[in-house]
DNA sequence: TGCTTGGATGGAACCGCTTCCACGGAGGAG
DNA sequence: CTCCTCCGTGGAAGCGGTTCCATCCAAGCA
């Protein structure tokens, strides 16, 4: 391949125009620019990024840190990152955290230097070290669905979210609330589980319930493992009416779980997730939504003015309540209730009604 | 930061020595290794990837281009390509091509001297020139879900799938079978559903049946698109009592269709796609299954071969029906017949019996 | 004892770009 | 006409590693 100093011996210049002209920097006279030019076409140059870095110290790169495939949420997160950083001129490398193992792992022994200009990290919690060591690399770090004192991110308020759906069981008349919901203290050292059971617990609370500790399950974050959970809250002597699980994931193996026991839903049980993933909109399950691709393009945003040398800020998402076919009052009640629909025809309303496609077009 | 050079002076060492402690190429004494170690551990010292890569040549970033979300699909094959680099000590670039436009913008502009040592292309075309360049520039380039002559690849028979699924509604005793798939020359270049169609085509010849140009939609690869075409084919005066469809993404749109005109499958309509994307799994969908995350691993892994200076390699991947529950003999037969189940109830089996999970563990 | 040999080591050259500094020449002001 | 600007330009220095070559020293051998 070419380099620099060859096309600047085809045009009869020195490197520093060459340079001048790829970079358009200072003025470069008219006809020279042309000779340039039409060296770089004849030697097909293209300038080497791995130069270009060293000598500027700018990679022109974000990373982004993820446990992508071990939750859809996270994809969909992704898709805004890239979304936004497309026509910003920087390019994303990924760094996907398979195992929680790794996740530590992956993030002592990150070497960004000279690699990546800064960081973005998704869901996994960064420990203080961390966050010195890319400080201290000049790698500016926007967390996204983590909030952390002193670190920009996007958030959403998860306990407010709990609050949110709980009360919506409260309101339809279900007393009997369970909740769904992963190991605190897991592996990967998420906290949204524990932080939306709280809201689940301070609503039951201002409603004047205790909350009951055989209703609170907690597990691993499986759908097995909430399809067990629900199963075993199911077989109680005195089963809930209404179960809210801590995400959309667990929400499903609830739903798997009813449908194993004969329950049916929304008749006999009512299911409320968290998220608002694709596949939540496909089944009709009423969730807590959250933007999820906003607050990857919003993470990448944050980034980029940190990167251009702004402020770092931070950024709550607002939650939403999606009401689909999943909740109703109790048995019996017949206040609110939504007609019993085939799973097909709830399918089809969710996909017909839904603007927001997960799929987009060719 | 510090630099090798102040590691160096900090050990009383020559920079060489600091180098070949960090390579363990040649063979250090104990004791020097140790006082580098040191130093290095005191300074907290990281090595800039952009010197190393631009004094060795290679970056250790492979790139992978894609048009990930279009097509549920694509993020499957990531996932396969990001599992296999995990361990290889490559790291991933994306670049990602969200409209057609782009793809050759893209592919044309692709800044890759210097930032990725080798290229994976998913279902992307690329044209030969573009193909001459990235070999002019060193590297090595493997495609994903598109056969082409002279490039290595990961590809499945189309044309057979194609077949295969026609196969199966004509064992079912369907004999007015229709295609929905993409309008062909499409601006992707995506030549799948035109290969399928021809295998759609080519099992009703052997069947004695010729194929009715009316029985054969294409339009724009989007689920509307594709519910509009069944539409139109659900009013036919004699309509078909099957659509084999191009994508499991095109297969939805024709449920869609069905669900509307309330026409029930499988009983008055069969339905195959083609992918097996997750969804699939979980609408119950009769599709050819192609083993999406292992072609990704499988494109890495060739990409890994040629990098290590392999001859380039192709691989083809089998194709497999998955028999689920929108097929069925044609109404009144009762050959086969599949019980006419709730969407709920055929949700939760797919989800049960399926041993393939599309979200992982925590 | 003197010479050879080979392993450990220091350091210069180099990878290909950006950037700064110095310089030449043209044009404007006095 | 002379001097001063300022624009356009060439080229050297550096970015931070790797690698090769020269050097040094100790051990082995005659």
């Amino acid at each position: 391949m070419s380099t620099i100093a060859s096309v600047a011996a085809l045009a009869g210049v020195g490197v520093g125009t060459v340079s001048r002209v790829l970079n358009d920097s200072t003025a470069v006279s008219g006809s020279t620019r042309m000779r340039v030019l039409e060296a770089i076409e004849a030697l097909e140059f293209e300038p080497s990024a791995a130069a270009r870095a060293l000598s500027t110290g700018r990679t022109c790169t974000v990373g982004v840190l993820a446990p992508f495939f071990t939750e859809p949420s996270v994809v969909e997160r992704l898709r805004g990152v890239t979304r936004r950083l497309a026509s910003s001129g920087y390019q994303v490398t990924l760094f996907d955290v398979e195992r929680p193992e790794q996740g530590d792992a992956v993030f002592s022994t990150l070497a960004v230097k000279g690699r990546i200009d800064g960081l973005l990290v998704v869901s996994l919690p960064p420990t203080g070290t961390q966050l010195e060591r890319l400080h201290g690399a000049g790698i500016p770090v926007v967390l996204v669905d983590r909030r952390l004192e002193g670190t920009p991110g996007v958030f959403s308020d998860d306990e407010a979210g709990g609050r949110l759906a709980t009360q919506h069981l409260l309101d339809l008349g279900h007393e009997r609330i369970a909740f769904v919901g992963d190991t605190e203290n897991g592996p990967f050292g998420f906290t949204s589980s524990e932080a939306r059971r709280a809201g689940y617990e301070a609503a039951l609370q201002a409603a004047g319930l205790e909350p009951r500790p055989e209703l609170a399950r907690l597990g691993p974050h499986r759908r097995d493992a909430a399809r067990a959970a629900a199963a075993e809250l199911l077989g109680l002597s005195v089963p809930p009416t209404a179960v809210f699980a801590a995400s959309d994931h667990q929400a499903l193996g609830v739903l798997e779980a009813a449908a194993m026991a004969g329950v049916q839903v929304p008749e006999r049980l009512s299911v409320v997730g968290f998220d608002d993933i694709e596949l939540a909109r496909y089944c009709g399950l009423t969730t807590v939504a959250q933007p999820l691709e906003a607050s990857g393009a919003r993470g990448a945003e944050l980034l980029l003015e940190a990167l251009a040398g702004g402020a770092p800020r931070s950024h709550e998402l607002r939650l939403d309540l999606q009401v689909r076919s999943t909740t109703a009052s109790p048995a019996g009640d017949g206040t609110n209730a939504v007609e019993s629909r085939s799973m097909r025809t709830r399918l089809l309303n969710g996909m017909m009604r839904e603007p927001k496609q997960f799929e987009g077009e060719r």
